[in-house]
DNA sequence: AGCCCCATGTCTAACGGTTAGCCCCGTCGC
DNA sequence: GCGACGGGGCTAACCGTTAGACATGGGGCT
């Protein structure tokens, strides 16, 4: 996933690591943040022991630092344009917390509308961040709108906890 | 992550790998179709490496199969406890699509508008699946919890492609 | 001059999740 | 006898992720 992301940034421009994580981090822009600079680094030698990348030697100007620029292979190339045409969206991950609602409740280690309560707080923070992110953002800027992708998320995460909410009290009610 | 989780379970009561994996997919309903079968024994044994697990060989009745029955050994217990406390709300994961989209359009390799006419139309037929699995499970039912949780991400994020519509034919237009 | 912090730039070890696929064994049907 | 199938267990290998180590060079402070 990392991989093809990788490689589709340098199918509009070689770049050496550190170019391309900045690159990263402009378009992902406050959420950028969180990428790990090593991560990079391990992609791109695995794509270049793969065959998708290869590397040139910077030898241009004065430039005496040795920086690897990557560039695409052929392979490479077909990659990327296979991965675009792909349909990846990610299945949502919820299964963890809902997990963690029936371990608690099955093992008495917890109760369940605690934690949903917990939980909820957390998001809400989560919610009031993000919103404030997109408001420094500038207006059709990549980032506003992948922030705005994440209040709607969040957003439907709440209602989601509302409605763990109400099934576990009802439950608990119940038996 | 999924390392706490079999902890969990096993917090319930002890169990050997192919009892746990049932348990999984009897909590996940239909959802619990995806899990790979191998993954419960990796978990297992790194888990046992770990410390946080013990075997104890059922030689219980006539059972000649000999299973290993792992139980949660006071560290296990600890860190359970510890899990159920932590909150751990999986970061919403867009940025795959945004990039791709950023990708397509700046190296000219396809149109971001029919990309995401594309997701779109796998979402709403994922959206569909949801809701009549949904629709198939009893009422206050773990599964249909979890699958009513799926279905609200599905709609934000549907949401969500219909803002990167607008803002990429805006865009096309705009420059 | 000496010093320290900071940014640039690169790399590695190690852990954890995921997958595909192999193995044994018993049972049921043909 | 034989094959299919399901229960039950396991492994190799890949990939994502992280915490750090390492080197360099410039700017500011004393």
């Amino acid at each position: 996933m990392q991989q093809e992301i990788v490689l589709a940034m340098l199918a509009k421009e070689p770049s050496y690591g550190y170019q391309l994580r900045a690159r990263l981090r402009d378009a992902l822009g406050p959420l950028g943040d969180a990428l790990n600079a090593g991560q990079i680094y391990v992609t791109l030698t695995r794509l270049e022991k793969a065959g998708l990348l290869a590397v040139e030697r910077s030898a241009d100007g004065g430039d005496r630092s040795d920086r690897k620029v990557y560039v695409l292979t052929p392979d490479g190339q077909q990659r990327v344009a296979e991965w675009i045409a792909e349909v990846n969206w990610p299945k949502p991950d919820l299964a963890e917390f809902h997990l963690k609602l029936i371990a608690a409740s099955s093992a008495g280690l917890a109760d369940p509308v605690t934690i949903v309560d917990i939980q909820r707080r957390e998001l809400l923070r989560r919610l009031r961040d993000a919103q404030r992110a997109a408001m420094a953002e500038p207006r059709h800027s990549n980032a506003a709108l992948l922030l705005e992708g994440v209040v709607l998320r969040l957003q439907a995460d709440l209602r989601w906890l509302e409605a763990c909410e109400k099934n576990w009290t009802h439950r608990r009610s119940g038996s």
